[in-house]
DNA sequence: GTCTATATACCGATAGAC
DNA sequence: GTCTATCGGTATATAGAC
């Protein structure tokens, strides 16, 4: 919290570090304006220097958050190896993003929850585009008969949902330590997809691709 | 909105289900006492005679809103057919409850990014407990080998998910209509899932399962 | 069981000095 | 670029009449 803050231009570099977290842990209306300037260090005053209301402050603070986090993912997607290294290369990045980041982790999810059309724009077309090309592309090649679009977030939503869900999974009789560990997961997960996508791939005209 | 309320008890239930889906919306922050009471029709003070204090209220909104959704589950999960076919009954029904049910669907989603521990346990252990038992044995007959309570988050997070993400999915070049089709998403689920698990049935002692 | 009135605190945002 | 002071509005919650 506080922050050491250099002179004077990256102070709004440094309220929005400082936003972040809030935002991700409390939500837009569940942080206030003097909230963000007392971790700051300055008054609320100063900050509509910075941003001319509270609602530019947030959208800033959403794009700033997710900026360059898709290059991890992008090297796993491109790497010179099979397709099915590829997938759990991909898969085993994308897992490592949402556990050590949880911050961020909890950001995507508020988004999903609350984001607006503009904030949902800035996501989609400003940070996960290539992403989303390079897994299109990877589904493609690894199940040829299957909707690509659908397979994407198939991938990505078996991934993000264990680790969105580990506060319920909790709570469950059936759960163990081992079940919020990331390695572990990417092995259910790569295990549950390999199969599955290869399955889809033999039996392509069966189901999926009904039509445009 | 507004709502015709009988002579007194149930006062209670009418403040409950217009609570819901401003709540389901907006959040514990982003509603005031005020915005219910004007839903209702009562004044603001008049809460306070039915609930202690705004937090109460939302607690006691999480019970009534997840009360008796799980019935329709059991009923796939339970059927005297073969585990194949429960399996896509049941995605089916977790399909169309979210679908057809998107105020419930969106608590849910919020449950699981700002639920305290009181709430994400009354949602364990008095709503989804039976569930989650049944969901559990689908999974061990399917696929023995492999981990059942990871198969179970699995399986309703590959269906969760494709809606949770709607409105970002909708950014992206390769979305279409069909897209958010229940049936189209269901079909899909089903065809990897049924394949996965097939696969990983085959070979169990690889890699899920390390101890305990 | 619902009302009006109110206590007390916090909110977003602005004015103007430095 | 940051401050203090403040405006007007709203928040949760309570007091007491009916």
């Amino acid at each position: 919290m506080a922050s050491a803050r250099a002179e004077s231009l990256n102070t709004r570099a440094v309220i929005l570090d400082n936003a972040l977290p809030m935002f991700a842990e409390k939500g837009f209306a569940g942080v206030s304006m003097r909230d963000i300037a007392r971790a700051v260090g300055i008054s609320a005053a100063a900050l509509y220097h910075h941003f001319p209301d509270k609602h530019s402050l947030y959208l800033e603070t959403v794009h700033h958050a997710f900026t360059d986090v898709s290059q991890g993912f992008m090297d796993a997607l491109k790497a010179n190896v099979s397709a099915e290294k590829r997938l759990e290369r991909y898969v085993r990045s994308l897992a490592r993003q949402v556990s050590d980041n949880p911050v961020l982790r909890r950001f995507h999810q508020r988004m999903m929850l609350e984001g607006d059309e503009d904030m949902l724009k800035i996501m989609a077309t400003k940070i996960f585009k290539d992403q989303y090309q390079a897994a299109t592309d990877l589904a493609r090649e690894l199940a040829p008969g299957a909707d690509a679009h659908m397979l994407v977030f198939s991938i990505s939503g078996l991934v993000i949902h264990h680790f969105d869900m580990v506060s319920l999974r909790r709570c469950f009789r059936g759960h163990r330590k081992q079940h919020e560990d990331v390695d572990y997961i990417v092995d259910h997960v790569c295990n549950l997809l390999l199969n599955g996508l290869k399955g889809m791939a033999k039996q392509k005209p069966k189901r999926q691709q009904t039509k445009r």
